[in-house]
DNA sequence: ATCAAGTCTGAAACTTGTTCTAGATTAGCG
DNA sequence: CGCTAATCTAGAACAAGTTTCAGACTTGAT
């Protein structure tokens, strides 16, 4: 039984260019999906409602996102590029690398603040994906680490600067999970962000090596 | 309309404490849940089969365990429950605190790699849990604060040790979500703890202060 | 031993993610 | 234009988590 070859049509570079009609449906799609997400989260994105919403039949919203993860991973990568969009308008001013990480990092979990709801649905979906999702978690990862590197204000990064970068996003992630559910006031989420970024001073002194 | 209290059985120091039959059952249904999740993960664990298994009827189950996630953070519990016995009887023998603690992760972390897909069910249970699980959640956190204390060493420690050790966590999670979902090597589990685990050494040199 | 309250069982129903199907539409091409 | 393959639609069907319910069984107190 041949696994029918099941491609996600959102994969960034995707392999047979959109038609105007479709990249329009996309949108309308990730539209809905955050639109309801801001309501409710994770439990309040749909599927049928996004189809629904989005003009588009239950049967083609799985063709362009083959799960309702893969459709908030999705969410999540379109919400990440605005955000280092604005976060590249408007550097962080810190003196040395670990405050400006630290700063843009705060500056991003403000913006999360804004909507609880929809970074409780794109946030749970990260973590939830399983592999099938691989690609696309690992491209809001590399996002993730352009804007930690931008801060850092790096060209090319020392692998013991990367593994720090790494821990942070680990810390970055699991941090936010606790502040969703609730077992992590934002007061805690900061600490936690500012002691990890202090790992970047480690990577710092390298001329005595 | 009044929320149905729905009292979770399984949280710890129970309300009403339990009959002998009543223990067996919550014995039949955990062990069965990690039976099922060794086999195929979060998704192999379903909630009729896991009724069936431990020869209790659908509600029963519920009754017990009022979802899924509770039912494997609670297996979760269990399990660390296992493993701090196990460390306390083999303490880590690193030289320094962040040696031994990066130690005592290395060596739970071998240990969910015998059981792969167990870990899988527990681990995505834990981050994908909601605010409804956010008790028995920091039940496990809590537990693994205290294997990671042990390992340091502590007593009293710090509300900068305590920082660190939150941020050792936050990492431990986050990187074996990774791993199991195949974007991050074994080895690259290992370099992750490491370099977390150097947070520790930051927050020695006290006597400076 | 007996009664009331609480618990357990088996089965059906409901919800939401996912898959499938048959027929209509659209896109690309000669 | 007219054809063919790909895409889209509406809707049914299926799977697994969760809820509900009537009746049988236990438990604890009298």
């Amino acid at each position: 039984m041949p696994v029918e070859a099941k491609v996600d049509i959102s994969a960034r570079p995707a392999s047979p260019p959109l038609t105007e009609r479709q990249e329009a449906r996309r949108r309308r799609i990730l539209h809905a999906s955050a639109q309801l997400a801001s309501r409710g989260g994770f439990d309040a994105v749909q599927m049928r409602e996004v189809a629904e919403s989005s003009q588009v039949a239950l049967g083609t919203l799985y063709r362009y996102f083959p799960s309702k993860v893969h459709l908030l991973v999705a969410t999540m990568q379109d919400q990440l590029e605005h955000m280092h969009g604005t976060l590249r308008k408007k550097p962080p001013a810190g003196e040395t690398a670990s405050e400006r990480v630290a700063e843009t990092l705060m500056r991003a979990f403000r913006a999360l603040q804004r909507e609880p709801h929809l970074a409780d649905a794109m946030v749970r979906a990260l973590t939830f994906a399983d592999r099938s999702v691989s690609p696309e978690v690992d491209q809001v990862s590399r996002q993730t680490t352009a804007i930690i590197l931008d801060a850092m204000g790096l060209t090319d990064p020392t692998p013991a600067q990367l593994s720090a970068v790494r821990v942070i996003e680990h810390t970055w992630h699991s941090a936010l999970i606790t502040w969703l559910s609730g077992r992590a006031s934002i007061a805690q989420v900061k600490i936690d962000i500012e002691t990890v970024c202090r790992l970047i001073d480690l990577t710092e002194p390298d001329e005595k090596k």
